[in-house]
DNA sequence: AATATATTTTAGACAAAACTAAAAATTATT
DNA sequence: AATAATTTTTAGTTTTGTCTAAAATATATT
């Protein structure tokens, strides 16, 4: 697979989870900055070898085998994130960027390896899981903060978006995966929360609450 | 850089340590596989961005921009072998086509945080010098096990040749970085050598001894 | 010095992955 | 159901890096 073929695969792999009934041409050029007639082209290419099924007109899905493959992509993406950050210091909103390069390093010994070297780690450093060897996910029980009950403790597990503009507004927040909330109040206009995020209170719009996952 | 572009250079740089007056067209094309009109090619694009100083039919040098472009792209190709047989226990003879691909990573930062991690190490697994983040690399002192005085303990501090062949055959004779050598015999017929290594005796090959750097 | 050999370059072509513009199919609206 | 709007595909180009075959230049040999 060609690092293009490969970055089209992850992109059908994301949106899939959003729309599973068949993923639209004009979505996947929108994740990558292209045309659609790009896309149209390279669906052909991926169907030739099997990866997706593809009916003009209609959408495409991943096989079985692109699926796995979509999968070993993520599990390298999100290892070289654990990597980046828990081994040199990289903060969690400037690694993204770099594991889009790393994630198309083809060794599977290498990949294996690190997943060792950082301890099986089942997350990476936003929260999302990552596959095993056999492309197996662990499901995570997670709540949007936005939806919790009042006067309850939650943990940070998660980000809904992982942004890098979202991501720095945590961290000047000091909001990191671990932080406790407790949410006091929910104003009904607008659904801004009075939060007490690590015993500290401040106040949280929706769009925030929303993109946080807790349990 | 394109990733090509960037081979392209590295055999330069490579190259030109043998042919200091100018690499010619044929011998890059035999490094990378390739056909010698390709070469010419790429040579007048790499011309262009002023990373060679070419004339037809002269063969190539590289510029001050190149110059450094390729001991940047050495500096990651050997950082990241020492990763791997440091932190994820590959073997010597194992990360040279790990790293021909990691070689290509872009980021600077990324590089530099790796170069700390690893405890800004000064030679690769095979004791070729690892250009610091300047582009500065330490000269070290060393000869071939073949030219060495009879009777005289020397450490073994790299390797000419790197091949896989060649780093496998060393592994069966025990022989790796760090070893002692005392030349007890150098017959004259061949000079094939008798060699105390690390305390046993062995016979070994004039073409190994010329292998084998020493201090 | 003339010729033979080897090396290098040019010219023209191809595959991959992108693009633009136009055509076709689908979906939405009246 | 007919038409309008949107989405998707086709057809034809472009760019990058490669190739083959032929031409040009340089080097070696007699």
């Amino acid at each position: 697979m060609t690092i293009s073929e490969e970055n089209y695969i992850k992109v059908i792999y994301h949106l899939s989870h959003v729309s599973p009934k068949g993923v639209n041409t004009n979505a996947i050029a929108g994740m990558l900055e292209t045309k659609a007639s790009s896309v149209t082209d390279m669906l052909k290419k991926l169907s030739d070898k099997e990866l997706v099924a593809y009916q003009k007109y209609q959408g495409v899905s991943l096989t079985n085998k692109g699926f796995h493959a979509a999968k070993m992509i993520v599990r390298k993406h999100r290892l070289w994130e654990v990597f980046l950050v828990e081994k040199l210091d990289f903060s969690w909103d400037e690694v993204h960027e770099i594991a889009e390069e790393l994630e198309h390093i083809k060794s599977e010994t290498l990949i294996n390896r690190l997943d060792q070297f950082l301890g099986f780690p089942e997350c990476d450093p936003h929260g999302d899981p990552i596959p095993n060897e056999k492309g197996e996910i662990k499901k995570i029980n997670k709540l949007l903060l936005s939806e919790v009950a009042l006067n309850k403790e939650y943990l940070c597990i998660g980000v809904k978006n992982s942004s890098s503009d979202f991501l720095q507004y945590l961290n000047k927040q000091n909001i990191a995966l671990g932080a406790t909330f407790i949410v006091k109040e929910r104003e009904n206009y607008d659904d801004t929360l009075t939060v007490e995020v690590n015993s500290k209170m401040m106040t949280m719009s929706n769009k925030t609450a929303n993109n946080l996952y807790v349990q």
